[in-house]
DNA sequence: ATGACCCTTTATAAGGGA
């Protein structure tokens, strides 16, 4: 079973790419963010015709989350947005169940500027997300957490770091929340895999950082321990970035064992 | 230090992204 995860930065300007990789790579599971459109405007007709089925939580203009299924496989819905804040109407949690598996889909405020209020907005929902995933941790089933974490966990995963330190993606605090979330019993997989690989999921529009490879690590896959057995493979499908009209993030998957 | 680029909008300049 292949899993993925791709901030498609505007899923309407995005269709003719994601498209082309879902036929090309056949996930079976997609969790998507950034669609920047609100539910009316998503093309769900689309989607069901390239062969999947899909929910999704959208809103105007920003953020904006989904998950992808193969239309043989069942989309249980069972949560959008995260406890704690009740007045915030930001569109960046989704969570269902597909073959016996929690998928939760996220998209983690990015923070900037630092330090301010968009910051503490950002530490504040990292909280509320783990207060989800001790939840989810403590009913003992398999779970993957997955999304853009907005998130270099460590100085591996930025191409300078020296440049990024008082970076809302990167700041002690930041590298702290992730850190401790991970320590509830969470594995990142890509990291399980490949410990010391320089790996990239994003490249910025400017300055060419695509061909000079200046990336960042930040969507991440984090695995309950159930699943972690069971990791056969991941990667990042890197070339679908350079595609004309391509998001400026990369899809990520990992691929299960069967049972 | 700044801005480069891309996406969105009861758009046509500005906010957000990372």
């Amino acid at each position: 079973m292949k899993i993925a995860t791709y901030n498609v930065n505007g899923i309407n300007a995005r269709l003719p790419v994601l498209l082309d990789w879902l036929e090309q790579e056949s996930p079976d599971v997609v969790c998507l963010q950034e669609l920047k459109a609100p539910d009316e405007k998503i093309p769900k007709h689309e989607i069901a015709r390239s062969g999947y089925n899909a929910i999704w939580h959208g809103q105007k203009r920003w953020n904006g989350v989904a998950i992808l299924a193969k239309e043989q496989l069942e989309i249980k819905e069972v949560g959008r947005g995260l406890e704690g804040e009740p007045e915030d109407e930001q569109s960046r949690y989704l969570e269902a169940i597909i073959n016996d598996i929690v998928i939760g889909c996220l998209y983690l405020p990015n923070g900037n500027p630092a330090p301010g209020p968009k910051f503490d907005y950002k530490l504040r929902w990292f909280d509320r997300l783990a207060k989800k995933a001790k939840q989810l941790l403590d009913q003992d089933v398999p779970v993957i957490l997955t999304g853009d974490y907005n998130v270099m966990p460590t100085e591996k995963d930025v191409y300078k770091p020296e440049r990024w330190v008082d970076d809302a993606l990167f700041r002690p605090e930041t590298r702290k929340a992730f850190h401790d979330l991970s320590a509830q019993g969470w594995t990142d997989a890509i990291r399980k895999l490949y410990p010391d690989e320089t790996i990239y999921t994003f490249w910025d529009y400017f300055r060419n950082a695509f061909g000079r490879n200046a990336g960042l690590r930040i969507d991440h896959f984090l695995l309950s321990p159930h699943l972690v057995p069971k990791l056969k493979n991941a990667g990042v499908d890197k070339h679908v970035r350079g595609w004309e009209k391509s998001s400026d993030h990369a899809p990520v998957w990992i691929e299960l064992e069967k049972e």
